[in-house]
DNA sequence: AACCCGTACAACCGCCTGCTT
DNA sequence: CAAGCAGGCGGTTGTACGGGT
């Protein structure tokens, strides 16, 4: 079927926002709400294509954003988080309040993928401030730093299949079914499995879906979508994929598990406690 | 001062999914 | 069920900027 593109493209502004621009942009969805992008521009006012109207106001005038400085800690975790979901950088976005998928992605492809590469190359970490100590983690060498990141590189598609070594099949396919034990196509997993024991496994499965009940309710708890605030504590991480839970119960998780103070990781987040829960995960999978 | 080159990042593009009609 | 639409996502491009020569 044919498409009609978002807006045409003759007469309207492109390139570099200006400041009137935003302003009028922010006016307008202050006034009227989020949404309807596709008119937007005409009912705002505006010379732009509803779609820039949408990347703009997410990307740089919502409120909460935060820009530049990115922090060593947000850049572990980003590296960290992108070596357990691969490009997904709206899912690692989710993770870092404040930040958005396209500053993640540019600051990734800028510098953090050349600083893994680096590392898969010779050990010794370089990091673009030098100046500074890196935490305690950073400094003890931890498993997944001196492995190659499996850097998993899509074209806009969603993550669907995972290619997982026949250990893990069990343990995941008994998720997978669990979750989608209405939906059919997990069933791929079964003849698929019974066809071919010997090789690497290519289940069909939404990742969410595995990480959803066990896994990622570990991911959401300790790195909560943007402006949630998770009444759990890390320490309930007991991860059905991992007999030694030893990685995660460090002395601050413990921490949060002694207080009744809610999880908050724009507070006092312990990155590096998450860091080796991430390691342990990224180990596994 | 002029030029070149590498880097950073804002913005665009095409494709996808989910929902509605 | 198919068509159409809206919104979201990740890859790529364009350009401003700073440092080196």
């Amino acid at each position: 079927m044919g498409r009609r593109p978002c807006c045409a493209k003759e007469g309207l502004n492109r390139g570099i926002w200006t400041a009137g621009e935003d302003k009028i942009l922010v006016d307008y969805i202050q006034a009227h709400g989020e949404g309807k992008w596709r008119d937007l521009p005409q009912q705002a006012g505006l010379k732009r294509c509803g779609k820039s109207c949408r990347l703009r106001w997410l990307n740089y005038l919502r409120p909460g954003i935060k820009r530049g400085n990115i922090s060593m800690d947000e850049e572990e975790l980003i590296i960290r988080l992108h070596n357990l979901l691969g490009n997904r950088w709206s899912l690692i976005a989710g993770r870092l309040p404040g930040r958005t998928d396209n500053e993640i992605k540019n600051h990734w492809n800028t510098n953090l993928s050349k600083r893994v590469q680096d590392q898969t190359h010779q050990n010794p970490v370089k990091w673009s401030n030098e100046s500074e100590p890196r935490s305690e983690l950073s400094k003890e060498e931890s498993p997944s730093r001196s492995e190659p990141h499996p850097v998993i590189r899509t074209k806009a598609v969603r993550c669907t299949r995972v290619i997982l070594p026949p250990p893990l099949i069990d343990q995941v396919a008994g998720k997978a079914t669990s979750v989608h034990n209405s939906n059919s196509e997990t069933s791929s997993y079964s003849s698929t499995r019974q066809s071919d024991l010997s090789s690497d496994f290519l289940a069909d499965f939404n990742i969410d879906d595995l990480l959803i009940p066990d896994e990622a309710q570990n991911l959401d708890s300790c790195f909560p979508l943007e402006g949630e605030k998770v009444d759990c504590y890390p320490s309930d991480l007991t991860l059905s994929m991992h007999d030694d839970a030893e990685g995660i119960r460090s002395e601050g998780l413990e921490r949060w598990r002694d207080t009744d103070e809610p999880f908050q990781p724009n507070a006092s987040f312990d990155f590096n406690s998450l860091a080796s829960f991430l390691d342990s995960d990224v180990d596994t999978i």
